[in-house]
RNA sequence: GGAGAGGUGGCCGAGUCGGCCGAAGGCAGCCGCCUGCUAAGCGGUUACCCGGGCCAAAACCUGGGUCCAGGGUUCGAAUCCCUGCCUCUCCGCCA
């Protein structure tokens, strides 16, 4: 959420900046509505904290005559009068407020001016390479055929039990993913400072709209049935949600920032709307797992904290081997919460294509202010809005087509990355079963 | 599932028969004094949010709101009533 300061000093900055953002018009329009309501808003509120005081004078005066013995019936007749008057406008300030609030809540993030300008993914830049993707003596073929053939990834049965975009992994794919997940998090929290956290995978109506899930994603998310409908429970979409709604409401203290939190959870999304896309195998699956970063930073320290994170990302692919790049998103392509972000994208000789496996983003105090994060700066002085930062570190799924393809053999076998060696229990290979 | 207790400032905690309570006291923080260092001690100070004034901004002044959340009673609610959420204790039940 912006700052509706930053508005009420200069709009037309702010709509100039979300010009390439969104929809330059509709952003346009509601700053001017939010202008408009604000202004009207803080009318009535004069208006009503004026009656308001004469309401607590009143009051008080006649505490002061009954304390005496006395009594002020007119006084009391009047102030009646004042006090249902009172609460019809607090009642109108109220709705004003939350329309307020809710047209802020539309708009989105202001890029930074380091952003590239562009429209789309096809306008990101990319920034670093790493690693030589590998010489095929053979076609290398599509991580499901690889999967299949092992005789470990089955998406039949899947389809049968569930529906499409399921899977399952046999044996020592299944080991891998596991593996995967546990490497990941003993690096994170072992070498780069990381907390693991363990957190509800279903979370309330409100804790996505906090985290900004809600009302926009309705449809991409699973959400529960319970007897009690106003306590619907959602499935979270990424660890992202409880990670960065554990301390909505808060006051943490500079000292105790930055946050570095990690957890591994189960992702589930409706994909509703990519028919047609990635289809085969868990590239895009309704269920898959992942290991997410999250890190609540002072605002000042917030660009940094994003560079690490990346680096954090990359070093999960370095240490198996498998080559990638690094692109920086472009204002189009920036997302609706971020200032500035990054995407990690691993090599896929399969598709013979360089495809998203880590997201990473600065939401900056936009972050804090949705969620009511705050801090108190360590010299004293008024709180502040947190920065936060998220990213993946990595999706596992993702990672597990990745080794699949980069890892093939013509004769149909898979080498395990030396890095799992501790995590395999001693199988390097995986095998067709039979 | 049954019975009871409770949710107060960064933290702990007091709030009597509704008014003099944004709230005693403590801890922690900050400023100053003192002290070879450290520890201790002494004095002062510190809640948050939103308007308005002033204004480049802060400070400051001023008004309002906030004692889990939402309603209600009342001239006036941290204090009374209702609902919800959460926490704790005891009993039962299940893992």
């Amino acid at each position: 959420m912006l700052d509706i300061n930053l508005l009420r000093e200069d709009s037309q900055a702010v709509a100039r900046a979300l010009a390439d953002k969104g929809d330059a018009k509709a952003v346009q329009e509601t700053i001017g509505i939010v202008l408009m309501m604000d202004g009207k808003r803080r009318q009535v509120l004069q208006h009503t904290e004026n009656l308001k005081a004469e309401r607590n004078r009143s009051s008080e005066e006649i505490g002061k005559a009954k304390r005496r013995g006395e009594d002020a019936p007119e006084q009391m007749t009047r102030m009646r009068e004042v006090s249902d008057h009172v609460k019809q406008l607090d009642a109108d300030l109220k709705e004003m407020g939350a329309q307020i609030l809710h047209l802020l809540q539309e708009l989105p993030n202001l890029p930074h001016p380091s952003v590239p300008a562009g429209k789309s993914d096809a306008d990101n830049v990319e920034v670093r390479r790493w690693g030589t993707p590998r010489e095929f003596p053979f076609a290398p073929r599509p991580h499901e055929e690889v999967g299949e053939a092992l005789g470990m990834l089955d998406m039949e049965r899947a389809a049968r039990i569930a529906k499409s975009r399921f899977a399952v992994m046999w044996g020592p794919l299944s080991r891998l993913s596991r593996a995967l997940a546990q490497f990941m998090l003993d690096l994170h929290t072992r070498e780069h400072g990381y907390t693991e956290l363990w957190v509800p995978q279903m979370v309330s109506a409100e804790t996505m709209l906090r985290t900004g899930q809600l009302p926009k994603f309705e449809d991409s998310l699973f959400k529960t049935v319970e007897a009690d409908e106003g306590r619907t429970l959602y499935l979270i979409p990424t660890a992202e949600v409880p990670l960065s709604a554990l301390h909505a409401g808060e006051m943490l203290t500079e000292a105790t920032l930055p946050r570095r939190y990690t957890a591994f959870t189960p992702c589930y999304r409706r994909e509703a709307g990519t028919y047609g896309k990635d289809m085969k195998g868990i590239f895009r699956n309704h269920q898959f797992d992942k290991v997410e970063l999250v890190k609540i930073a002072t605002p000042a320290t917030a660009f940094d904290e994003l560079e690490s994170m990346v680096q954090n990302a990359q070093t999960v692919l370095e240490r198996l081997a498998l080559p990638y790049r690094v692109v920086e998103r472009c204002i189009g392509d920036l997302g609706f919460s971020a200032e500035k972000g990054y995407d990690v994208e691993v090599w896929l000789p399969g598709q013979g294509k360089y495809r998203e496996i880590s997201s990473c983003s600065s939401y900056g105090a936009f972050g804090g202010r949705r969620g009511d994060i705050r801090y108190r700066p360590a010299g004293g002085g008024r709180p502040e809005f947190c920065a936060t930062l998220n990213g993946s570190g990595l999706a596992v799924g993702r990672t597990i087509v990745a080794v699949l393809e980069n890892y093939q053999e013509a004769d149909g076998t898979v080498r395990i990355p030396e890095a799992l060696g501790p995590y395999m229990a001693g199988i390097d290979r995986l095998t067709p079963r039979r």
